[in-house]
DNA sequence: TCAGGTTTGCTGACATGTCAACAAGTTGGG
DNA sequence: CCCAACTTGTTGACATGTCAGCAAACCTGA
């Protein structure tokens, strides 16, 4: 090959300044969200993995499974839930069929904190998300959402 | 009031399927243009800071003024700065005019590494993301990012 | 059976981000 | 001028996230 490297293609001023307003708004939409959990007592890290757990059957999950579901390595999942454990939101349990495995279990606390978060959390998502989308919006956000998780998620 | 708490708007099908897809490409992406700077031996904190750097007349700006830039608050910018400074990135010059002020100048070396790193992250951004929006889908999503904006940024 | 590879979860070291408090400097009203 | 309020940057303690590596348990093919 001549040339590897191309002229970079800088941005122009459309693709700036959606690149910038889109990189502001996840900042400040990440902060509202985090402040208003924040205001229930628990992060979004919590949040991230008490619903799952809220939302199995038996209460509670692998951690293999829960980082799945989390989308998080083993390793945060551990540190995570260890400090979760030590606030009494969940308990470890261990696997009566596969020794290696250790299922997180949500306790009444946990499931209590997550039941009196959720609304509140839903609420703001729509007060500062949703609700400011119209319908043909959020079709269109969503086929571009996959459209990019597509091209950007690790290969299976 | 006879209500204060109505019962939660839980998410419908379009919608929870829409802000699930909208979290995941966050991630993926995020996760996708840091890997790609850590390539060029930078994180996207360093990158953040380097381009308002290396963008100013001076070569250097009053860490308040980078600090806004960036969206950053000072003690954050302050501990970012430090371990850039050990790096050899950046150099601390004290300011004449106000003796409360830092300039943060951007070293030889720091204007290298920016200018390495730019024209791949650019690539990656276009790559993983704005080549795949087509002209009308860019305009509707920076309406839809500034509308949310002036909802989530901080009052001034 | 059993040796090698894989899976699972944990840990410690380190990098990064948040928070409250501090010290020095500047500013403005009286 | 002077003092209270504000601004600016730093620091230390702590919370969180990343990374490499460990050890135990599981699985698989010869």
């Amino acid at each position: 090959m001549t040339e590897n490297k191309a002229a970079p293609r800088w941005l122009d001023g459309t693709e700036s300044r959606m690149w910038r307003a889109w990189i502001d708004m996840h900042r400040h939409l990440d902060r509202v969200l985090e402040q208003n959990l924040a205001d229930a007592g628990m992060s979004m890290a919590d949040f991230v993995l008490l619903v799952p757990l809220s939302e199995s059957p038996e209460g509670q999950l692998r951690a293999r499974d829960l980082g799945a579901e989390a989308g998080w390595d083993r390793s945060r999942l551990s540190h995570q839930i260890r400090r979760m454990e030590q606030r009494g939101l969940v308990a470890r349990v261990d696997c009566e069929t596969d020794a290696r495995g250790t299922f997180i279990r949500l306790t009444p606390q946990g499931r209590a904190a997550i039941e009196a978060a959720a609304p509140g959390h839903v609420e703001s998502v729509r007060e500062n998300f949703l609700d400011l989308l119209d319908p043909s919006e959020i079709d269109l956000i969503t086929a571009v959402a996959e459209r990019v998780l597509e091209r950007v998620r690790p290969r299976a």
